[in-house]
DNA sequence: ATAGGGTTAG
């Protein structure tokens, strides 16, 4: 195995001595390299050697390198590097926004990083949805479940396709915020648009439910859940049976137990 | 064209 350092030499001697002019995709495989292996000083490096060797960065390499400053824990960086961007005449795309926004969240910046969603608006760059994934894990860290919720429960209204990933992040924010009536009405919401929980968040959405008084809609939620096609734990169907018993709705047990 | 961003849950 060639340390990197000797794998940047071997790029500084083909360009000095062979001739050889690496473009900016070489360059960016060695900047997340280097960034991969923790080695930011080496990335550094390298980007000098670009701009001494006349090669300007473009759109890729500034996203490159905002990941790998944010990840760094360097977040300032990462946006001095936006600014740079924008200096240069380099309009920041989808990604260099996302990487951003990203790393707000993880610095605990939430707001700032609906700034920048923000920005992304009026710059005219349409967020996807791997921003809205980023930003929605980022409201339920922070505990702004509400505002998760209601941008799950808008968002397809203004056109945005959000995917499974979405509303189980926001599905699994309620209900480990013990938010369990919320909960609940989230995943009938859900389960109407035609997005499945993960089976471990339904088994354990049905216990909570139930050790939480909520038995008439844990049974509804079970019933929904077998329709999507979930087969839950054997002892989360008793479980829930068992509740709608004690209930003394012996009606709704004897339905259950047709499903 | 190629190269850059993420989550779910386990």
């Amino acid at each position: 195995m060639v340390g990197s350092r000797n794998r940047f030499n071997c790029l500084r001697k083909w360009v000095g001595k062979d001739g050889i002019v690496p473009d900016e995709l070489t360059y960016n495989v060695l900047i997340k390299g280097f960034f991969m292996v923790g080695k930011v000083d080496r990335a550094w490096t390298i980007m000098e050697f670009m701009r001494t060797k006349g090669c300007r960065l473009n759109g890729f390499n500034y996203a490159t390198l905002m990941n790998g400053l944010s990840r760094d824990g360097k977040m300032n960086k990462a946006e001095e590097a936006l600014e740079e961007m924008k200096r240069c005449g380099l309009k920041p795309d989808a990604v260099v926004y996302t990487t951003l926004i990203n790393g707000l969240c993880r610095s605990g910046r939430t707001e700032e990083a609906i700034g920048l969603l923000e920005e992304m608006k009026v710059a005219g760059c349409k967020a996807d949805i791997v921003t809205f994934n980023v930003l929605l894990v980022g409201l339920c860290k922070e505990g702004r479940l509400m505002e998760a919720l209601s941008m799950v429960e808008s968002l397809p209204r203004a056109g945005v396709q959000l995917d499974k990933g979405s509303y189980r992040i926001v599905l699994n924010g309620l209900l480990q915020g013990g938010e369990l009536e919320k909960t609940a009405e989230f995943l009938f919401l859900m389960l109407a648009r035609g997005f499945v929980p993960h089976y471990a968040t339904s088994n354990e959405l049905l216990e909570s439910l139930c050790s939480g008084g909520m038995v008439r809609e844990s049974a509804d939620a079970l019933v929904e859940l077998v329709e999507m096609g979930f087969m839950p734990k054997l002892e989360v169907w008793c479980l829930v049976i068992e509740a709608t018993c004690r209930e003394k709705k012996l009606l709704s047990a004897f339905e259950l137990l047709d499903e």
